[in-house]
DNA sequence: TATTGATTGCGAACGGTGTTCGCAATCAAG
DNA sequence: CTTGATTGCGAACACCGTTCGCAATCAATA
């Protein structure tokens, strides 16, 4: 009887010893995941597509995936290695605020991910190891656990909103081609028809250059001050 | 010659009196979209559901919408036109905390939409009021125009970071039935491990009552106090 | 009133997608 | 050498977004 048992999701089941060596690995696939991602926008992942970047068929990913779901999960999970878990900072606020930073930074460099983490808290080792982490930057403070888990969920929620906010600003293209040019015809013929006023003079101030360093690190401060950290 | 001219996104084109009358209007499409989305979670928000739920096929819709992306715009723009704009304050923070009330109740009637806004600014007409409104409540303040839109697009992201954690606590089922299953299959065999003494700690505090709404308030109007808005 | 032609409705088809099925190939254990 | 759990994967199914082409409509014009 072939088992064909559910894949264990994150750690491969520890070979049995029989049957043949497996030739893919759940790590070489999140590699080629990630980099279609990186490379052409998360739309562009598919397993097909996957598959073909690593020179076999659909059916062969099935053997280390449940779903396409799970192949997200998977680059989240991934992805959330890049952290650098090594004690930085003092005080809680300071270990925090320096995890929320490295979160920008690995945001910055994969732009497909901040719109993913707060909508699917993907649970893998590794954000497992970061969440482990961030309870221990907050193990002085006198707060019931899950408000605890409760404001590193709102502090990876307030970086990628953040995040976002930056890769949506004009001069980020990423991978958003002729879609804006739509939005940006009607916005201006809008703006042109006067019924904006406000709206009208807040776009003819040019973009000018911003800090976005010290409004991150503002923003976060205020919201762990707010929330009891100091 | 048959023009097929670009559909203009949010006005239909003023009719030119020529040609059969419209059976169907972007209005209804959104109406059936949004109603789609509400119950089924969005991604069973496809063209041809949407056109079979209107009963006519899917190159009819081709009519009124250039894309499934400007389908889902639509959407959003269409819901964005919730916001009662009606004044409700005397302060500008007063004025943007109750728009963002009104923001995470609307997110709350359509669980879809947090997880959207963040991403794609839709610039659409009610949208565009809304920004109106906005800077209409700052008009008090000193703030160059570009800061006062990134003040409102923070307080947006904001809003919806808050309402996707809310709308991930268990509980909270959503449209998501299995998927959730299998990561805490793997989350307690974890926990059991003991590799995450913490993490277990804080997980077994068991899920207190919160009282969300002071919570959002308080995030928000740190938030604002931190942007300069008294 | 008859004609015209821009506009709408939509069946049919194309290429891509996630996913399942079934079987051949593998290879440690017995 | 046999066994049988395991892997690789071609083929197929249902669904998706999108385009094409043409019949049907109907205010404006002749």
């Amino acid at each position: 009887m072939t088992a064909r048992d559910p894949i264990d999701i994150w750690r491969r089941p520890e070979r049995s010893g029989v049957g043949p060596k497996p030739q893919h690995s759940r790590g070489q696939i999140a590699a080629a995941a990630i980099d279609i991602a990186d490379r052409d926008g998360l739309a562009a992942v598919s397993v097909r597509r996957v598959a073909r970047d690593m020179g076999t068929g659909p059916a062969s990913l099935y053997r280390y995936l449940r779903s396409h779901d799970e192949l997200v999960e998977l680059m989240v999970d991934t992805v959330s290695g890049e952290y650098d878990l090594g004690p930085s900072g003092e005080t809680p606020r300071d270990q925090l605020l320096a995890l929320a930073r490295q979160g920008r930074s690995i945001m910055h460099r994969h732009p497909w991910l901040a719109a993913l983490l707060p909508t699917r808290p993907s649970m893998g080792p590794s954000t497992l190891r970061y969440l482990e982490r961030a309870l221990s930057a907050m193990e002085s403070i006198d707060m019931p656990g899950p408000s605890k888990l409760q404001t590193v969920a709102m502090l990876t929620a307030l970086t990628s909103a953040f995040v976002q906010n930056e890769l949506s600003q004009p001069g980020n293209s990423g991978s958003d081609n002729g879609a804006a040019n739509d939005r940006l015809e009607y916005l201006s013929e809008a703006v042109w028809s006067g019924n904006y006023p406000r709206l009208a003079g807040a776009l003819a101030g040019g973009h000018e250059p911003e800090t976005p360093d010290d409004m991150f690190t503002g923003i976060i401060v205020d919201y762990l001050a707010g929330a009891g950290l100091r």
